[in-house]
DNA sequence: GTTTCTCTGTACCATTTGGTACAGAGTCTC
DNA sequence: GAGACTCTGTACCAAATGGTACAGAGAAAC
């Protein structure tokens, strides 16, 4: 039989599209197999276990890149206001302004959520911390560092809601615009 | 046969329910009948169009109620800054300091848009249009008063987000007080 | 009491679901 | 070339999916 040469990281990229499109119960393995171009032999080869295996794979991915694209250089960047500037910019990029939603907001939301509690959970206590931890570089004390932070991240998450449900992405920009002011006055 | 001595209203907390936490792809008709307590037949006798049509009273019961408890007193109180304080206290009450999510936020988010896109952009556009009026009402300009309304709303969602993913209602309180301090600020 | 209308449970339908089994084709190593 | 290993398509499975058909029970109207 002809091999795809498929990588299995090269899949994932796929994936992350699908389950962010339909959701983790939407994702049917017909949508996946259409969407990968791998039969159903080939994805419980990748993944043996299931549909399961292939949204933890993805989660994985997308938290490397947000640890090392995301979280990281806000710790590690000098200038604690370059840090959080790049870290906006970075966003929008990622999220293409709010066309692509956050899969781990989405799985929060609904009882996907129970399956990958743990994961979720995580990744915004990360991403809180990063940026609490700039806040406080920056001059901010240290119950508003939190504040900030928090109010931050769900303003992210909070615009992607907007943009998607309004198909408008000057609204992300605004809210994201909105937020990085709020962070960087002293 | 034993009648249930339903009405049809008193339906649409139950399937709302079933929405909120499993989604639109999610909710199955077993999950649904279970919820209801009503077997298929009376499921589809209410609702003939089944689980689409189901989704769409639930939606509209929620927006009836937005309208009169939120949009609504936010152009007739009297007092802007009052009008302002309601609205994040009712809101907060409505989802529970974020215990309870938003089905319109969540059905934005997947896939499901596309079956409900006009009624889940209309609830929004209302909600920020309000909220816009109120700050204009209170002393903002044009511009800053459009601006601060949209992240207001994008905080609530984003809080809702925040708080379901932590599992953390303090996260949700934090949010709201923040944004409410931002649009009560000239 | 009869009729009518509203509601309800059961049985059924085709389709799709996630998952398994497996033979075989490609590729690599020796 | 033999063998091992990786990958892939097809066929299959039981279970669940959304939806339909329908007989009949309850209550209300006459």
């Amino acid at each position: 039989m002809a091999r795809a040469i498929t990588e299995k990281a090269d899949l994932l990229p796929c994936l992350a599209e699908v389950f962010r499109d339909y959701g983790y119960e939407g994702a049917s393995l017909a949508l996946i197999s259409q969407a990968t171009g791998l039969g159903k032999g080939s994805l419980y080869h990748f993944f043996p276990g299931g549909k399961q295996e292939m949204a933890e794979a993805v989660l994985a991915e997308i938290d490397a890149w947000f640890t090392t694209s995301i979280f990281t250089p806000l710790r590690t960047t000098p200038k604690a206001a370059h840090a959080i500037t790049n870290m906006f910019a970075a966003t929008a990029t990622y999220f293409q302004s709010g066309q692509k939603i956050c899969l781990l907001g989405l799985m929060g939301l609904s009882e996907t959520r129970d399956r990958f509690a743990e994961r979720i959970s995580l990744y915004f206590q990360h991403w809180i911390t990063a940026l609490q931890n700039a806040l406080l570089r920056l001059g901010h004390n240290a119950q508003k560092a939190r504040t900030l932070a928090i109010s931050s991240i769900a303003a992210i998450q909070g615009a992607l809601v907007l943009a998607r449900a309004l198909n408008h992405t000057d609204t992300f920009n605004t809210v994201l615009a909105q937020a990085e002011q709020a962070c960087l006055t002293l």
